[in-house]
DNA sequence: CACCTAATAAACAACG
DNA sequence: GCGTTGTTTATTAGGT
């Protein structure tokens, strides 16, 4: 409450703050006990590493690999949790922040902030800078990492081959486990940096700079020292050159700090430290020196490593830093071949990104597999197995991401541009016009929404909607809708007075929400096909396109999954954001209140409630209102349309009622 | 450029 | 009188 407060303050919104801002504060009270943090995945039992076993059946062997794995989500999840992925919560994890922040901040802002503020204040932009950066150096790390990696199996192999005579089978055994932890080492780091390019992904503009703009993120990304360092080289000869060395050891120090951080996890490290084999040091230790080269030797240049020049293709010997500084500025001075060869690099980049997005892909199915589902209910959403191709056309991932979906590389489906609102004012919503399905981006993301100060995706007459809908009897107080709001972002829980008055003004402006006299009040409740008429006129693709496109595919002439994949992902256009699973989970299974994600688990599990693309319990929401004279509804029914307008007054709130053409009818 | 939609701000009334 | 709720109008901005 008292980040609120201060937050209001230094956005210093207009005028009557004050009197609504400790009203927030009760309203925050309120809600944030009740809600606290729900699921939120984070308990999930996970049996701890398998430790102790010196060698290993096949079976064990992939056993303690799953185990890897899943100690490897659950890092991400507290990582997530810790509040890694932005503002929000701030003690315990300010710690993390301060760890975090202040690395780019240095950069950005001269002036020091405390974490806290920085919290608040950071902007998209800053926040995306912030990323960038990070992710620059993650790829570098991951590049010379995999060269690493490919070092070492190489070694290994020889040695494998000298010392295999001996005891053939013990050793091949190592190996295999040796291999076997590299792949998780591997694996761990591709989350990680996917994890970055997630996070990134959510505040980023445009992720995908795969074709057009190439040139400048990666160029940044692939060195972001010693471009400069060349520059500077060129530019101001005259520059003492150990001095630039010495500051931008500091900066890598401090920003190798960071990555580090995402690289090395140490509770993950330890059991694969245990299985090192005989000389399998080299494994673990390489990689524990590669991730932490940097921060070990402050002085250190990325370029430079073990006595050489790790320029690509170069690999020339030199002494000491001073003489490899030279060496630099001599030899990849800024010129054609150079800019050719990080061009070059580049691209590796990318294809590394590419690659990473598939294993994570793939470590996402095993996890499914392994029924880790953390929290977050692919099954509606995404299919998870969108092609690669699909999800990452241009080799970055995008999406906002939760600790409920770590590694997901799955973009909320039509979302894609909607998440990145970056930089713009607060101004820009983007929702309906991406028609993204808001239950799904919500069910996906809610963690991140909940603790990221982040302005959701969506416009408020959708998030009113969403609320709504996710009730048991889909009716909401005012308050209830605010409560709602504040508990399910972060961003809600500043500047009070404005979305509040937003809110009021949707639910007065649009005639989609219904105002309904109760008991003990006024509810609100939504009528689903005013929302419903709202919507068409957008359409950015071409609803019929949409639809034709699936009547035709619906004629099999694609296979099944494709075909459900399209559906799926085509599915909110005909349908307007959230329309389905929490309405239809709300439906029918109660337990649905406390938040987005909750709804959706049970269904996730199992599996039941109609797959997403045909839900048809969506049109559910003529709704009736809890305890109610029935006079209360007409004075805003639009009456005439639908006979069963009212299951309210007829049937029960579940109405099967079947109108999903109505999509259809409406939208064509 | 016109038009539409959404966000924001603000005034105001009714009500408890 | 105050705060909440609800309605309404105006302005601004982004998208088409």
């Amino acid at each position: 409450m008292m980040v609120e407060s201060a937050s209001e303050t230094i956005r210093s919104a207009p005028s009557g703050q004050n009197g609504v801002g400790s009203l927030s504060g009760q309203a925050d009270g309120s809600s944030g006990g009740a809600t606290g943090t729900t699921a939120s995945g984070t308990g999930r039992d996970m049996t701890t590493g398998a430790d102790s076993n010196g060698e290993m059946s096949p079976a064990e062997l992939l056993h303690f690999q799953q185990q890897q794995a899943l100690q490897v989500a659950r890092q991400f999840l507290l990582q997530q949790a810790s509040g890694l992925s932005s503002p929000g919560n701030n003690d315990s994890k300010q710690s993390a922040s301060a760890v975090q922040v202040p690395v780019s901040v240095a950069m950005m802002s001269p002036q020091m902030l405390t974490p806290q503020q920085m919290q608040q204040i950071l902007s998209p932009p800053q926040l995306q800078a912030l990323l960038q950066q990070q992710q620059a150096l993650m790829l570098q790390q991951l590049q010379e990492y995999y060269k690493k990696q490919q070092e070492q199996l190489h070694l290994q192999l020889l040695t494998q081959q000298q010392a295999g005579k001996p005891q053939p089978k013990e050793a091949l055994g190592n190996k295999q486990l040796a291999f076997q932890q590299q792949l998780l080492q591997m694996q761990q780091l591709q989350q990680q940096h996917l994890l970055n390019l997630q996070r990134q992904g959510l505040v980023s503009l445009q992720p995908s700079q795969a074709s057009g703009p190439l040139q400048t993120l990666p160029q940044a990304a692939v060195c972001p020292t010693d471009l400069p360092q060349l520059w500077k080289g060129e530019g101001a000869p005259g520059q003492p050159a150990e001095d630039s060395v010495k500051q931008e050891g500091l900066d890598l120090t401090g920003t190798a700090a960071t990555a580090t951080s995402f690289a090395a996890p140490p509770k993950v490290s330890p059991p694969l430290s245990h299985h090192t084999l005989p000389n399998g040091q080299p494994t673990v230790l390489t990689s524990r020196r590669d991730s932490s080269s940097h921060e070990e030797t402050p002085g250190s240049h990325p370029l430079y490593g073990h006595g050489e020049c790790k320029w690509p293709g170069c690999e020339t010997l030199c002494e000491d830093l001073g003489q490899f500084i030279k060496h630099l500025n001599t030899e990849h001075a800024l010129d054609d071949r150079s800019t050719a060869q990080c061009r070059v690099q580049m691209q590796v980049v990318q294809q590394l990104e590419i690659q990473l997005a598939k294993e994570s892909e793939r470590l996402q199915a095993m996890m499914a597999h392994l029924h880790m589902r953390p929290s977050e209910p692919k099954p509606f959403s995404q299919p998870v197995t969108v092609s690669a191709a699909d999800s990452f056309p241009d080799g970055l991932v995008h999406p906002p991401t939760s600790a409920a979906a770590p590694v997901t590389p799955l973009r909320p489906p039509g979302l894609g541009s909607a998440s990145l609102h970056g930089g713009g004012p607060a101004r820009r919503r983007s929702s309906d016009k991406f028609c993204s399905p808001i239950s799904s981006e919500l069910a996906q993301n809610h963690e991140f929404y909940k603790n990221a100060d982040v302005r959701p995706p969506f416009t408020y007459a959708s998030l009113i909607r969403q609320a709504i809908l996710e009730t048991p009897d889909r009716q909401l107080t005012l308050n209830e809708i605010y409560n709602w709001f504040t508990r399910m972002f972060a961003y809600f829980r500043r500047n009070t007075a404005t979305w509040k008055n937003a809110v009021r003004h949707n639910l007065s402006l649009h005639k989609c929400f219904v105002r309904v006299e109760n008991v003990k009040g006024a509810v609100w409740t939504v009528d689903e096909r005013e929302y419903q008429k709202r919507r068409p006129p957008k359409m950015t693709g071409s609803p019929t396109l949409v639809k034709n496109m699936i009547s035709g595919l619906s004629y099999g002439a694609l296979n099944a999954s494709y075909q459900a994949a399209l559906a799926e992902s085509s599915f909110p256009l005909l349908n307007s954001p959230g329309m389905l699973n929490p309405g239809s989970a709300s439906s029918l299974l109660p337990l649905s209140h406390d938040d987005v994600g909750a709804p959706l688990e049970p269904l996730s599990s199992n599996g039941s409630s109609s797959p997403p693309r045909l839900s048809p319990p969506q049109y559910s929401h003529q709704v009736q209102v809890k305890e109610e004279p029935a006079e209360a509804e007409e004075d805003r029914q639009p009456g005439p349309s639908l006979g069963a307008s009212n299951p309210s007054t007829s049937g029960p709130p579940e109405d099967r009622d079947l109108e999903e053409e109505l999509p259809g009818e409406e939208l064509s």
